[in-house]
DNA sequence: CCCATGTATAGTTAAAGCCTATCGCCATCG
DNA sequence: CGATGGCGATAGGCTTTAACTATACATGGG
């Protein structure tokens, strides 16, 4: 029994006329008659009484005409389902963005996203790097946002902008004189930093390699956030470093902090989009990663379509 | 997209793997594999992330796998309303009887019926022959009993039992002293005759060659019943000729009407069932053949199967 | 009794469905 | 870092099937 079947059951029954219901089925008036008799068979029913005069259905063969109607009906179900979801722009899209990103970006990225494609709703978890991996490859997620470096088996990525790091003071400190401040010169300070999971911890003590967490003044927030850590320095528990996304968009006019750049070689984060190579909506990327590109996040420099990172 | 597609493209969303899937569809891996990406393009769409570490399902595979199943649940219903409806004594007959019968017939016929086809309920329907041959071709009805003789294209007959006719008399006639009427008598007496259209009537007339309808003293009766008749016959306005389940099932005792065989060779009717040559179920048929022998007819002989007419 | 109509059958061909064998990819492990 | 093993994709060949054309067969009507 097939679809074909079926739809040659129903058009005979339509049309109580062999010929007639394989000139709609577009086949051979045999090719109809031997797949009744087939599926007749299969079924060990008589569907249809065939006389030189007409054609009748039987009274079990109308019961089964009509399921075989809601088969059909269905099946083109499926035909509909998967037209509609040709798109790679609708259905929602499971998006995974790391700590110290989401707060800055996520503002900005869902209302152009939403407007770039408003039958595609965004998922979004917040988590660090490593959960947000796990999640992706379990197919939680579809897509994340996180920072370079980052390589997986079966994950591809690509960088979409580079964000500078920033040096965040209490008002007043000594070194608000300075335009620019060295990294080497961090390592004097108190230096506030993210707890262990946080890459943009390790990015930091990467920029700065003669800071050790627990050596000198450092102090480690576990668990905490970017903001908090920037409350803590406006109270002047400390300096920390911030990119240049969470430091440049403080609120205007809040003269309890100071930013100020590194010198040069600014040290920088670049992020990335991530997600499993087997996926297949990169429309839906595409979108996601313009939708980056157009917001208008403080300092960052776009990384050409070049630069894209396996 | 074939119902076998479908059944490849459950197992894989089961089993989420290849090769496992093949197993419990009894066929390759490569079978299905290759069936998986038909249906794929066929959609145009995705509907599984292979990598080597494990298949996912897609957002949109999963709603056309849910449909997916949904279609082969339907089409399992086909084969069960098919196992259902593979009895012929299950669902409805729709049996048509000639009005000279039905009422001394149907009485005994339907319970035994009922008993030995309880899922056969039957749909009754009484008529002139003519009419229910009509009803018979167009498949109105499936089987109808009537008297011969009954030739009609496509319709297969099958002689039942002979019925002989009786002479019913007003009590008190002359000719209750006779044992035995012969026919040829009857054209002497004011003969009650159903209306044209009853087969009865023009078996009557055969029987007694000498009767003319409209001659004499015989009155038809259009439109009416053996039942009107035999009042008639009661108050005094004629004699009749009834079939012998007619006559002999009288309420016991009526002292109102005598009855009256003939002299031999004893007219009499061949009572059959008639059908479609192509209805199928036989089996009913043969059921409602066996209910009628089964049934208490005055005066009847059964005719044997080697008495099946064509 | 032949003809018209309609279905069933025969015979053939093209496609499809399936199998075995093998490739290629990737992740794991010694 | 190369070997190994699991897994899906691909290739080639075989069998089945579904389609066609041509024709036989059945039946009711002129």
């Amino acid at each position: 029994m097939t679809l074909t079947d079926l739809r040659y059951l129903v058009a005979l029954a339509r049309e109580r006329h062999f010929g007639h219901a394989a000139e709609r089925c577009n086949v051979s008036q045999p090719t109809l008659s031997v797949a009744i008799k087939k599926l007749e068979e299969e079924l060990a029913v008589t569907l249809f009484e065939r006389s030189a005069a007409d054609v009748k259905i039987t009274d079990i063969g109308a019961r089964i005409v009509a399921q075989a109607e809601k088969v059909l009906l269905e099946a083109g179900q499926i035909k509909e389902l998967a037209t509609a979801g040709r798109d790679p722009l609708s259905g929602p899209l499971k998006l995974g963005v790391i700590y110290t990103i989401g707060p800055y970006l996520l503002p900005h990225l869902i209302p152009r996203v939403h407007a770039a494609a408003p039958s595609m709703p965004l998922l979004i978890q917040e988590n660090y790097t490593a959960r947000l991996a796990e999640s992706l490859k379990r197919g939680d997620l579809d897509v994340i946002v996180v920072a370079l470096p980052f390589e997986e088996p079966g994950i591809v990525t690509q960088a979409v902008y580079d964000e500078p790091f920033r040096v965040l003071l209490p008002a007043g400190h000594g070194w608000e004189s300075e335009e620019r401040i060295p990294a080497s010169r961090l390592a004097e300070a108190p230096l506030l930093l993210l707890g262990a999971g946080n890459c943009f911890r390790d990015q930091v003590l990467e920029a700065c390699p003669l800071c050790r967490p627990g050596e000198g003044l450092q102090r480690t927030l576990e668990g905490s956030s970017l903001e908090t850590i920037r409350h803590m320095v406006a109270t002047g528990a400390g300096i920390t470093v911030l990119p240049s996304t969470a430091a440049d968009a403080l609120p205007g006019g809040n003269s309890l902090l100071t930013v100020r750049p590194f010198t040069t070689p600014e040290p920088f984060r670049r992020v990335a989009l991530a997600w499993r190579v087997t996926y297949p909506r990169s429309g839906a990327i595409d979108v996601i990663r313009a939708a980056i590109l157009d917001s208008p996040l403080a300092g960052v420099k776009p990384v050409g379509s070049p630069g894209r990172l396996g």
